[in-house]
DNA sequence: GCGATTCCTCAACAGTTGTTGAGGAGACCG
DNA sequence: CGGTCTCCTCAACAACTGTTGAGGAATCGC
């Protein structure tokens, strides 16, 4: 089970008709969103969507490929955080902040399969090899060769933690004080505690 | 189903002999910390005790009453973080790093089922209702009345999403990174982080 | 009109799940 | 020795899972 998480760009044979097709993936996106991978039934996507749920077979071949479906977003998504890492480095806090926030909290195309691989990968062990690969590939590998100097590359890599944690908090723990709040105030509050572990590479030794 | 995350202070009538009890109980606990509650079956934690699946419902009453003894550490645990935050605001960001820390690198007791708790109530929807009050309960309600003046409950609420991102990055996703890195290194790097975040309160308009 | 193709429904499969109840093995008490 | 109680095993249940294959209905090309 669970193969499937790193999205394919397998251009595999596409059955049936557009409306019946994005009426399933609309519903699976929501289920795969909200109840995560195992509690998300082809039963219950099949309900959602007004068909059968042999019908999401043929369509789609399998579990595994109909989450495949969902996690196939654009690879330019991704690059827009490793856009933000690279730039001047003053703001480099205020950009990373509002690019992670952008990309979890707007399009729900884009938003809804995000919240899944999260809920996906950090539900089981097994899910998060695929995850971990998938920021590897479309994030890590983009960074400009500056930023791999010296302990930039584990300063970025407790930012990102960071900002998850915050997406999750509000995103999907749904945390009352997180969601009550806008993007632009929360990247006020986030922004500088961002720039104070990226924009200050090299000075640990202060205690 | 799971409606027992929150621990249950109920004295419920023990049964079974101590040695076989807390075989099942460490293997329950392993099995929750890494494998999630739905993806954790009563067989599975059987065999790994190395006991009949009927025993497990036999001791414990139910999936959903194994959790719960899972997760029932004592109640002192989660108020070593409020403690963190009440104190001098000069160094709570190091204060609160390493709290948030110690408390999900140290003792497996404490760290696997907080770890299995984070899984569950990340993993679907449901969950996180019983996440975010005990959230609410054992930690925010102890913080002192100081802390709750102004936009400080905001903030004290970010840096914990914060900190439950590394720790998430860190135990659960295992990103390599930051598995490396020891706990002091780590809490050099995040500390003036989260000291840039709860220990400059009200000033936002920077921009 | 008719055959073929596409779209969809229905029933059923094999496997896994939590959970239950009956009963056996052995210790312990009288 | 006989009875009781604890500890445990076994088989089975009902529900749910992903998945499959057969067949009906509608549509399209001719």
């Amino acid at each position: 089970m669970n193969s499937a998480i790193a999205p394919q760009s397998n251009t595999t044979r596409i059955v049936g008709p557009a409306a019946t097709r994005t009426a399933i993936l609309d519903a699976a996106r929501v289920r795969f969103a909200t109840d995560g991978f195992t509690s998300s039934t082809i039963r219950k996507i099949a309900a959602d969507a007004g068909v059968d749920p042999s019908l999401v077979m043929q369509y789609f071949g399998s579990k595994d490929d109909l989450f495949a479906s969902v996690m196939d977003l654009g690879p330019n998504t991704m690059s827009r955080l490793s856009e933000a890492f690279n730039g001047a480095i003053d703001s480099i806090g205020e950009r990373v902040t509002r690019a992670f926030l952008e990309i979890w909290d707007g399009d729900p195309l884009v938003s809804q399969p995000l919240q899944a691989l999260l809920r996906a990968a950090i539900g089981n062990a097994q899910a998060t090899v695929q995850l971990r690969s998938l920021i590897q590939k479309r994030v890590i590998d983009d960074l400009s060769p500056r930023l791999r100097e010296g302990d930039m590359a584990i300063r970025i890599e407790i930012a990102s933690s960071m900002l998850v944690g915050v997406i999750v908090g509000r995103q999907l723990v749904q945390i009352e004080a997180l969601v009550e709040q806008d993007r632009e105030a929360l990247i006020r509050y986030i922004a500088p505690s961002i720039q104070a572990i990226l924009g200050n590479p090299g000075d640990v030794g202060l205690d």
